[in-house]
Parts: structure tokens; sequence; C-alpha cells
DNA sequence: CAACAATCTAGTCAATGTCTAGTTTGTGTG
DNA sequence: CACACAAACTAGACATTGACTAGATTGTTG
């Protein structure tokens, strides 16, 4: 931080993963260079390469980032819900479109690019402790095991559908015409996405 | 076809626009080059530029034409389904998920992708069409305009997301590990996606 | 048949991802 | 403490790309 001129930067990962973030927010996706978040962290083009290899490594670890944060997103809103596990299940699903609005730019590399390679260790590992997650809920309704249960199975889909489409239509903007959530403060949007995640929750059978 | 040496090609448009779904089918997306296109039609590079003006251009046609062909596919599946309101939905759902099925790479360019100019003339009414057509189902269904009565929105943006979402899940590989598609007949995939379908279509209210 | 516009080619340019060789710095080993 | 070695980083090169330009070819229309 003080220093600026050191060869060695100390801690040029964290700050191409940063200054990635920062390019993607301005110029998204499309627009994204290489070279940019470079001279963004102030080190000549090829100092990445050295870190993650090539621009899908970047990417990689910068969607394995998101995941965490999505992750964190999801149980900071199921931990201000009722206890319940209806609520602990919608809630869950509030944070992930919450967390898909407020990054937009990440979720779009985190799911609608190709770039994530998905055989990289750390974000297998992260991306299926996401989806254990939502299994061992659905689960929880259920009282039975999704992957042994033809029922179970299918509210599992029905439900993982609907939050991720749901996030999808909103950050792209085409759901706007109908839910106008950009208009609406921020607790009456939680309601809205919350009244259409209660109907994908399945009932409880036990 | 017969002659080549022509300097004028005759309907270069559509051969471009044949060429940069193959292109798209071989390559994906993310190493989408407009020269490629280009030599592919056999013509020089600069020559797209003059029907499409730039690579955007070209995808957004592209993407335009996806739409037309989605909005087939739903037809063509509504029309060997049963005639009453909710049959006629989850058929029109299979449609597109179907359509997405088979054209992974068209129907990433269409949602997934930055790159349709969703100003464009064409597109928009096309899209507009294969939304407005959804809408009118829910109305059907629930008997209630979904942009006046507010559970019928819901239940617009409930069927819309699920839909949409299976779609990716599905496309994306990740739904692979819970409903193993890939492995099953097309009849099989077929009735586990519309058992999916109608959990998410509402109940007739009139 | 003579403009004229549309269509297409070919060359150029800056930007980009990746590779390679070489420079600087940190670290451990004798 | 010196010295070798590896890690971190720079700088230059190269092929590829999208876009722009000037000019060649062809169809059309008055």
């Amino acid at each position: 931080m003080a220093e600026k001129k050191k060869y060695h930067h100390g801690d040029l990962a964290q700050a191409l993963l940063i200054a990635a973030e920062a390019e993607l927010i301005e110029n998204g996706v499309e627009r994204f260079s290489l070279r940019a978040v470079a001279k963004r962290a102030g080190v000549s083009h090829g100092a990445p390469a050295h870190h993650f290899g090539d621009a899908r490594g970047l990417l990689t670890a910068l969607a394995a980032n998101g995941y965490e944060r999505l992750h964190d997103m999801q149980i900071a809103y199921e931990n201000v819900a009722d206890a319940t596990p209806e609520s602990q299940h919608s809630a869950s699903g509030l944070g992930y479109i919450r967390f898909a609005m407020q990054n937009p730019e990440l979720f779009y590399i985190m799911f609608n690019s190709g770039m994530p390679d998905r055989e990289n260790e750390r974000f297998a590992a992260i991306s299926l402790a996401v989806f254990e997650r939502l299994v061992r809920r659905i689960e929880k309704i259920t009282s039975k095991n999704p992957y042994n249960d033809e029922q179970s199975r299918l509210d599992l889909m029905t439900s993982w559908s609907a939050v991720h489409g749901l996030a999808e239509l909103i950050i792209s903007g085409r759901a706007e015409r109908v839910l106008g959530l950009s208009k609406l403060p921020e607790e009456t949007c939680d309601d809205i996405i919350t009244s259409i995640l209660k109907r994908v929750t399945p009932p409880q059978r036990n």
C-alpha cells in the first residue's frame, strides 16, 4: 500500500482479482481485457499469467470468489429469517437473487459464460457446497432425499429452476416490464420476490 | 450453389447467418470470430459489415432468427398437446426447453450474452411476441390480466422463471447430476420436464 | 447506354491473449 | 555471510481479431 515501486507486488493475485472485478463492473464482460486488468493493477500485461495462467484462470478464480460471496449472502438472509424450514428455504432463495442483483457481472461470469473452469478444484468445491446446501434444505422440507425420492427430486428442480431463472430475468432486465422492481424500495422488492419463491417451496411432508 | 466465382453473392446475408450458426456450434460463443464466419461463407473478411454493420449486428440477427424458431417450437409442441389451457401452457414450456436443448449456443447468445441489440426492431418484435404469448396463456388460465391482477402477475413470473431457469440448468449441465437427462430417451425426458412444469402452472381460477 | 448505388475485396491499424527471454527480488543452504 | 536457485515481474514479439478505408466489380434504373 505504502511503497509503490517494489518489483514484487506482495499480493498481486488478490490485487488482480480486485482489479478484474472493477474492470468487469465498468466495462462489462464482453469488453473484459486481461491487459486492462494488469494496467489497472499497475503491473505489466504479462504479470497475471504467473498467478492465474491465462484469462480463463483469472475469471475462474473470480467466479469462485463469487460463489463464496453467494454462499455468504444466502446464509446472511437465512440468519434473519424465521427458523421454519420453509422460511429458511425462501430466505436462501432471496439471498441468491439479491446476490445476483448486487453483483450482476459476477453472476454473469459464474453462470452465463463458458469461462469458469469447472474442473478447477476451488470452483468445484464451493459451487458444490452451494448446491448441497439447497439439497439439504429440500430434504428437510420434504423429509426425503432428493436423490432417492422422485417427488423430492422434482421439488428440488422446481425450486432451483425458479430461483435461478428469476435471478436471470431480473438482472437481464426482462422482468422489469412485469415487476418494475427498479422503482420499488428494497423491502417491497424482497416481498415480491419472496411471494414468488413461496410458490415453489414444496409442501412439508412428514 | 452452382456458380461460385460471382462477385456478388446473391444472398450473402442469409449465407452469413448460416455460416455464423455453424461457427457458433463448432467453436462456441467464446471463440466466435467474424472473420471465421466470412471465411466459411467464402467471402472476404470485410463483407459482413455491409450487411450487418458489425459483429453485434450479425449476432442480433441470428438471435432474432433464434427467437422465431423458439416461437415455432413452442407452437409445434402446443399443437400436439391437449387443448386445455394448462396442457397448452406446459407444452409451450416444453417447447421452450426443447429449443434450448437442441440449440444451446443459439439460446446462449439470445439470453446469456450482452450481444443482441434489444433496440433492434426485428429482435424487439419477435421477443415481445414470444413474451406476449406467455402472458396470454397465463391470462387464459387465471382468467385475469397479469398486468392488472397481482396474483396472476406472480403466476406469470413463477412460470416464466421456472421454465427459463430449467432450460438454463439443463443446457449448462448443472441439472445433469440431479436429472441425468442425457442418458434417458427423449420421451422420458419430456415427461420429467413436464412434471416439473406442471408444478408451476397456476391453478385455474374462474 | 450511361451514371449510380449496392456489393464485395484487400490493405491497414490498434488492441488483445499468449509466448519467450531476460531482469529483479526473496529465500534457503552451505 | 555468500551464493545459488526459484519466484515474481518486465518487455518485446507474434498471430489473430474487429473495424475502417479506398477501390474494384456488378446490378439497376432512368
